[in-house]
DNA sequence: ATGGGTCCT
DNA sequence: AGGACCC
């Protein structure tokens, strides 16, 4: 149920989801070369994405580049192993669309707010629009059409065909609605035996909205004035009028309202950022994000909530988000195969099968109607990271993996200077991972060791940064790797089990197929943020905690500071192309 | 698979 | 620290 007993009745949730993102953003450095040829984004041997023009030529997403160039010999690939322009890409979305003047514009009104977004990953985001919708609504006096694909009636077809094509009174729709109503309380009661059996009970008088689109389900005055603001004269004194009460509110005009603004908002990326994506609008997150990716590419749908069971039930498990390879395998030996025969197993055979009463809890409800998981803004992040995957035999001894985790170690304090000047917070936490030769994806190992940075001067700058990750890493790196490794090992002493670098008597000592050094556990840092020195005393509370205290409270203020839409690596545009150029 | 991230156990 | 998930 994602009725009002939670306060969440009437949400809507648009999920954007950008069109090969790397590759476009790649392509629009410079456009009128790229925009019309086959475009790939390559990592080490793969392409992992590439745009619609190579799609159609059989490209398809991470296959090798060999193959990627014999299906279509003139594919124009660019190296993405860098993720920085597709961060600042990002960053500039983001910025877009938490800009107070982006929700005045969408809802007509200059007390329209940025809502909460929710990032997903560089290229998706979740945003809760139910209050720009409502503030819309009240200034939107005319007959609207849905923007984009629908799923669920009435169609993008609308008010006209449903007022079938001429003008209808406000009673005519109201005393239809009734009828409608009337019509299926009674077939309820005498039993449906054609029903689908999903139905609200009959005399949940709040439950017409969820059960289907009719006549007069738009007109529905429920919900006015929600903001404070005046509530329209009911009934309207002149019955001339077409039907579309400025104020009413329904879950069609609702969904309507939604779509629309939708459509403004991808409209307005395109405009001024230049990038396209796909939308999609509805109930909660599972079901927006799952819709949005009906219609490709640049384009958007919108699901009636009507709609939400009979769309999600015959799906396969890996469509629902939080079902991947492992949970689609023990769900699928437990003989559920769609989400509509997950919905209506019980939670302890879930439980069961899953191993956790979260996961099975939460996949239930998904399945079931999207769940009613908020709309959350992540704030900053809450771990930095740099890895790179190394090829069979390139790195083999102690001196390489130290080449590489320098390389690794540069990059990130550099990353980690620009998270100091808009976040004022330092890590105390550092991370070495690694994976060995001839294991598989989950034999990547990992180990952490506190990261001591309160020394240094404020701001801190990337080479001060790395020298003490370096040497922490370093620590880990011959404590874990190195040191095991050198291990004289008996033949009967099994002493490695895959967590050293030790491939086997008689083989190389050392054998990494990739490397990663991150940070996370961070400590809000330096007189920017909060306008002075810490005192000794919060300086050995910071210290003794050990980045471990959590919370709300502890959130820096700068996360709520604007970022600067900054353009490319450097400062300029010319600075940007050049580096991209590069990346060919 | 790549080069990142999230949360839960 | 590892394992599941997301892209």
């Amino acid at each position: 149920m994602v009725k009002e007993e939670d306060g969440r009745e009437g949400r809507v949730v648009l999920h954007l989801d950008f069109d090969c993102f790397y590759a476009q953003v790649f392509i629009q450095t410079d456009p009128k070369a790229l925009a019309d040829k086959p475009v790939g984004v390559t990592q080490k041997y793969l392409v992992i994405t590439c745009n619609y023009v190579a799609r159609r030529r059989g490209v398809k997403k991470l296959t090798p580049i060999t193959e990627a160039l014999r299906v279509c010999p003139d594919l124009i690939l660019f190296n993405g192993e860098n993720l920085r322009p597709f961060r600042e890409a990002n960053a500039r979305v983001e910025t877009l669309l938490k800009a107070p003047e982006t929700w005045k514009s969408v809802t007509r009104s200059p007390r329209g707010t940025p809502p909460p977004v929710e990032k997903l990953a560089l290229d998706e985001f979740f945003i809760d629009i139910s209050d720009a919708v409502r503030l819309r609504a009240i200034t939107e006096n005319s007959l609207l059409l849905f923007e984009g694909h629908v799923v669920g009636e009435p169609s993008s077809s609308d008010d006209e065909t449903l007022l079938g094509g001429r003008k209808r009174r406000w009673g005519d729709v109201l005393i239809s609605h009734m009828r409608e109503k009337k019509r299926r309380r009674d077939e309820t009661a005498a039993g449906g035996g054609e029903s689908d059996g999903e139905g609200p009970p009959p005399d949940e008088s709040d439950s017409e909205d969820e059960e289907g689109p009719y006549l007069g389900y738009d007109m529905d005055p429920h919900l006015l004035g929600p903001l404070g603001l005046p509530v329209p004269e009911w009934p309207p004194t002149s019955y001339e009028t077409p039907p579309h009460p400025s104020n009413a509110l329904g879950t069609i005009r609702r969904h309507k309202i939604a779509s629309i603004i939708a459509k403004e908002i991808r409209d307005r990326i395109h405009t001024r950022l230049g990038l396209t994506c796909c939308g999609g609008v509805g109930p909660n997150k599972p079901v927006s994000k799952m819709v949005a990716g009906l219609h490709k590419p640049n384009m958007q749908t919108t699901i009636l909530p009507s709609a939400v069971r009979d769309f999600l039930a015959p799906l396969p498990l890996r469509k629902l988000p939080g079902i991947g390879g492992t949970y689609e395998k023990t769900l699928t030996e437990g003989g559920i195969t769609t989400l509509g025969q997950l919905a209506s197993r019980s939670v302890g055979d879930l439980v069961r099968l899953l191993g956790s009463v979260k996961v099975a809890t939460v996949l239930k409800e998904r399945a079931t109607d999207g769940g009613n998981e908020p709309v959350q803004e992540g704030g900053p992040p809450k771990s930095l990271s740099c890895e790179d995957s190394l090829r069979d035999g390139e790195v083999t001894t102690p001196e390489q993996a130290l080449r590489v985790l320098s390389a690794l170690v540069a990059e990130l304090s550099q990353r980690l200077s620009d998270d100091y000047a808009e976040h004022h917070r330092l890590p105390t936490n550092v991370v070495l991972s690694w994976r060995l030769r001839g294991m598989g994806y989950s034999g990547r190992h990992s180990r952490a060791a506190p990261l001591p940075l309160y020394g240094i001067p404020l701001p801190p700058s990337p080479a001060a940064i790395g020298s003490a990750i370096e040497q922490e890493a370093k620590k880990l790196l011959d404590q874990h790797i190195v040191a095991p490794a050198a291990k004289p090992t008996a033949a009967d002493e099994p002493v490695w089990t895959g967590q050293s670098a030790v491939e086997g008597r008689g083989g190389a000592v050392f054998h990494l197929t990739l490397l990663n050094v991150g940070v996370s556990a961070w400590r809000d840092a330096g007189s920017a943020s909060n306008g002075r020195t810490p005192t000794l005393s919060e300086f050995l509370r910071r210290q003794a905690d050990g980045g471990k205290e959590r919370g709300p409270g502890e959130r820096s203020r700068a996360a709520a500071e604007e970022k600067q839409p900054r353009f490319g690596f450097g400062q300029s545009k010319q600075d940007f192309r050049r580096e991209v150029q590069e990346c060919k």
